[in-house]
DNA sequence: CAGCGAATGGAATATATGATCCATTTCTGT
DNA sequence: ACAGAAATGGATCATATATTCCATTCGCTG
């Protein structure tokens, strides 16, 4: 009787054969499976125990799993998981400079890729340090007093916008996102009252729809934050309280994670003080 | 007496630590650090007897090497060889601990922003070390080829969705964004011919309307690219070629940077194909 | 619905592994 | 060269860990 022919030896012909028996895998073994290939690294430095706890199994479901591959055990199978990391921390560091230092090998799509990912990275680093914790508070603070925060963003913000919305629906806030440039836009806010507020997203060039409906809505009394890329953004002379992003661009496209990432926290930040309250 | 004030706990203090001790260390000590930093990764992996049979020393001298340098046994000590081998986790680790160095100054609003930020920076390491080259490069081929690239998303996926849409738009590449949970989209899909493709977006718990939409096009011969967050999602099944995205959560909510930045990356890097072609 | 086989949970077990201890050797200073 | 201290080798021990085994559950088929 003779082994498996060929049993993977490296973790790729291992993702492989794990991906490739997905199917048919009995319930706890997927799970085990889905665990690893989510989790290689847990694989490669756990225990048996710590790993089967992690991935809510039982540790002889592990070895079963190994078994199954056609290993003779766990650990013939964590040592495919640990020599994928064997000598990749040189690359690991190469590649953080390389990244910063600018375009280099491999294809044009890895160019781009490299390009957003560090726009995104110094958006983000700006954002931490240039944030004023009383302004932050402030908006945290008008925002909670709301009945209902209305959401105005267009074009290139409406990403950001959604987000919010979706996950003040999941916070159970009430909230109302304004996204047609015309429709019952005009209708909806004439409802809104200074016991309301508003979110404005706009970076320049900045949709009129944004300037005039958050301008409107400050006229009837509105509280208005906004969130915009300079101190003579429109929207900085309308709101009540405004934040200034400096996001990075890629190829003529700006990341939005530091704005999304202020804007989920404004969020996140008025779910947690009105639970306080 | 107190212990050593600041143990290393990450791999680069470790070295400074020995480097600097190196001179005044006896025989076999300064024989194990040697080999130490010859060799992390066999210190990484490897048990204390094989190990000091590879170095030529007896056990006890590694756990001797350990307790001299304060930790309080060889175990301890592995683990920062181990944790240097945790790629991102180590980068971000770092970040991570900044981060939290300060959460008590600052109100809880500047805390929940912090979280975003690292949760993101997180993502975007991770997606910086697990693209493949060759993998974007089939996508870029596929989607370059379309005549009209259909984007399909729900949800919280949605953002990701509206802001290739608005790029692909800005770069005269022909697009349509599958939005409404029902109305026309039935009827707009069927008009998808194998020289069309798709771009699918869908995280856990994956949206129905995402994943039945992929399907129906998959079976028409439509080419489905799809990013997704595990290697069993429902979409990695059906698609041609698929992105396994990671994301980090803050308070429940997954940082969208990663995948942002893929979904840019493909929308930019499909617009120079075009353009050079 | 009954009966069978596969799959699973969980305790028991054999083993591998890190840590301790002490006798011996090797340095160091006088 | 000699005492004393530091360092080292190697056996012993306690524990952590992978693995095995069996009773129970689950899922399918006749």
């Amino acid at each position: 009787m003779n082994v498996e022919p060929q049993l993977p030896r490296d973790y790729d012909s291992l993702r492989a054969l794990v991906l490739e028996q997905r199917g048919e895998l009995p319930k706890r073994l997927a799970q085990v499976a889905a665990y690893a290939l989510d989790n290689p690294d847990e694989i490669a430095f756990g225990t048996a125990a710590s790993i089967a706890a992690s991935a809510g199994v039982q540790p002889s479901t592990l070895i079963r799993f190994a078994q199954h591959l056609g290993y003779d055990g766990f650990t013939s199978l964590q040592s495919v998981f640990r020599q994928r990391l064997r000598g990749r921390t040189l690359s690991y560091e190469e590649r953080l400079t390389a990244l910063r230092q600018g375009p280099h090998e491999g294809p044009e799509s890895r160019t781009v890729l490299n390009g957003f990912v560090s726009a995104s990275q110094k958006s983000l680093d700006a954002i931490l340090h240039s944030m004023s914790d009383r302004l932050l508070e402030e908006a945290v603070s008008v925002l909670a007093k709301a009945e209902t925060i209305y959401v105005l963003a267009r074009r290139r913000s409406y990403p950001v916008a959604s987000y919010m919305a979706y996950a003040f629906g999941k916070l159970k806030i009430r909230s109302q996102i304004i996204e047609s440039a015309a429709g019952l836009d005009p209708e909806i806010l004439s409802f809104a009252t200074p016991r309301d507020a508003v979110v404005a997203v706009s970076f320049s060039p900045y949709a009129t729809g944004t300037i005039d409906a958050a301008r409107t809505l400050a006229e009837q009394g509105v509280p208005v934050v906004a969130i915009t890329d300079s101190a003579f953004s429109p929207l900085a002379q309308t709101a009540k309280i405004w934040f200034e992003v400096a996001e990075a661009d890629c190829a003529g496209f700006r990341s939005l994670s530091a704005t999304m990432a202020l804007a989920m926290t404004l969020t996140v930040a008025v779910a947690e003080r009105r639970r306080d309250a």
